[in-house]
DNA sequence: AATGAATGAGGATTCATTCAT
DNA sequence: TATGAATGAATCCTCATTCAT
């Protein structure tokens, strides 16, 4: 969808642009985010983004996939299938928690689909984003039910959906201001949300998933 | 916050303005909704809206603080304490998912409230929405453990939090683009997502949290 | 110009409205003034205003013309003509000072006849307020003339509009920001205008007007 | 004040601009006076102005100050050092005049400062546009008195704050519709004022300043 | 006579996009 | 290819005035 000029400047300008546009759009939204300031801080001409991109719009997407291609290889690039279910879903969690406090802008924009006004882009970007992880936490629990190491009467569909969910609203914690305060509010603490505190609570999240999917005794 | 005059007007115009209102945002969001489009939609001049409110800001704040009062009447309005855990939270669910069905545009205001550039509405507004929520599912939770009903293990914060992210994302996926059509690729469904299909999903959501809830044999 | 209605109202209100509009339009210019905060100012109803003004500028109009004449009241209302031209003059200078102390509010309305964009104003004030004082200052040049008090070769209506001219540079240093701080900057003062030092400059003012005006030896 | 554009476009252009500016300023008054109708007399778009300044509030104290620096360049310009008192200030107040005539907007927006509502200019405007004239005029007296060409016995101060007195309103009357109906009344003109009639007028202003000015025999 | 809600034209400012250099 | 000045539609908010109560 860019345009051809894209590919032919300096990959460090490229990569500035990128990244730039990412917590431009992750910190005032779409609509608000403003192009010049974007080039302003991107170090470029106003001009020159559109030599890269047709409009806003391709851009905007254009960065939401790439983030989200990036955050797809740091979660699941690292990922051995040799492990078992648990191991691998522990893996994800620490993976995507570990991505998203390095960049998240990128979570930040992948919420934004979901805001009133944004339906447009849903379209667009959803279903290549959701697909990935959906089938890969289904053939996980497939295969963990095969295996024996999940419990066997689960509903996969379900279960994959949930655990997602979860996925969704701990890492969300992590970046958006009224999920913070959410937090804070439920596990009743009292000033920052430090690391720790966050790590613990991963942890806890982690083996309440593993805790519903091994077998009972 | 809204003026004085909001209160003098009649009780049908008022409503038709914060009905307009909630619709308004819930479709564009903050930014893109257009005062003038809402007087028009809500059969006002202009400047009347400024009669009501000192802002197009502040009509959002009470537009929002509004719709989560008829939330919250709507979920927890005909709960009966005497009732289990277990009834309490199928109860919270189902009229949840009925309120959101009859108003999609508060959950979306809801959502909204995550969305980029909206963190200040998140200040003034977060806290007052969850507070509720997440008392009453402490208190239901502890209670349960207390009667027995609940197994004794369970760490109550975490599982309130969990509880309510659980309902947050079944809640998106009535109202969100993006959420329905993260919905179908779990749930792998081909067309529309009738009330049928989204009554099952719930059914087993709600049987879910309650097996996760009940006490081991 | 204004309604009946004006004149059936306490003399109380009238007075309020009158008072409050002259501080109001003193204050933010006629433009700037608002119909509403004068109305909640002056304790009355916005559509009470047009009850006893067709519009804004009769308003306007009405103020200003009352104002120039509390003022010509106060300097004019207790000289005595059998004083000589000396005292006469010294007698407007210092009872025109000490009315636009009382009621900084109106010398504001009558610098403001000179703004940009109020020209329509001037036509329908302008010649009813100098007209009086300068008629005023040519009999008691001519009469001093005539008395051998004045020198025989003044120039009349150059001396008045000298005179005058005077006079409203002074009277403006009282009360325009511009005027005060150009009066500190030609009086080398270095802190605020005490009642004193305008004082000290006033009777070196009447002073220098009267040597001008004294015959010499 | 003015962005980094306003040099980097055409002189012409921005010539146009500022003296557009300054005329339409003078003639509604900052508040009255509107961007759009600025834009198309310029002719130029109604953004390009907000490529130029920050704000309407920018430009206006631009113009002003751009105006200031004209005048003073047009009356002290062709000033002769080596000339007497007496030339000096005649020359002053020709010059001056003469500018005024060719530019009555710039001595417009210099009354405007006192207007009502503009107090904020003139703590930005008001000191840089008085101090050099003030200074000016001192030194002047000073030298005069101390060649003796001005009589000894002067407050220097004071004669420098009412010589400039008599020159703000001899050039108000040149500009503004209630100082033009004020000299007419004064100097008992019926019709309009002609240029000879005003140029009388100021041969007998700069003669009664030199009258005063010199010393007694 | 008093009230104040309703009205809508008006005006400053923003910003995606274009295009001449 | 890079630049940034130019554009004008879009949008929030103000306020004099009206008029039903």
């Amino acid at each position: 969808m860019p345009k051809k000029t894209l590919q032919k400047i300096k990959a460090a300008k490229r990569d500035k642009v990128l990244s730039e546009a990412a917590k431009l759009f992750a910190q005032k939204g779409f609509h608000q985010a403003d192009m010049a300031q974007l080039a302003a801080r991107a170090g470029v001409a106003k001009g020159s983004l559109y030599n890269y991109f047709d409009s806003k719009e391709e851009l905007y997407l254009y960065v939401c996939r790439h983030g989200l291609e990036l955050s797809r290889q740091a979660v699941y690039g690292g990922l051995d299938p040799a492990w078992d279910v648990y191991r691998q879903i522990e893996h994800i969690f620490r993976q995507g928690a570990a991505f998203v406090r390095a960049h998240p802008e990128y979570l930040m924009l992948y919420l934004n689909v979901s805001s009133a006004g944004l339906e447009g882009f849903a379209e667009k970007i959803s279903l290549q984003v959701e697909k990935h992880t959906a089938d890969f936490l289904k053939k996980l629990l497939k295969e963990g039910m095969a295996s024996g190491t999940v419990r066997a009467d689960l509903e996969v569909t379900q279960a994959a959906f949930w655990i997602n969910s979860i996925y969704i609203v701990f890492m969300a914690s992590l970046v958006s201001r009224h999920f913070q305060i959410r937090l804070r509010e439920y596990l009743e603490i009292k000033g920052r949300l430090t690391k720790k505190t966050l790590d613990m609570h991963l942890s806890r999240t982690i083996e309440l998933i593993h805790s519903v999917l091994r077998p009972g005794p």
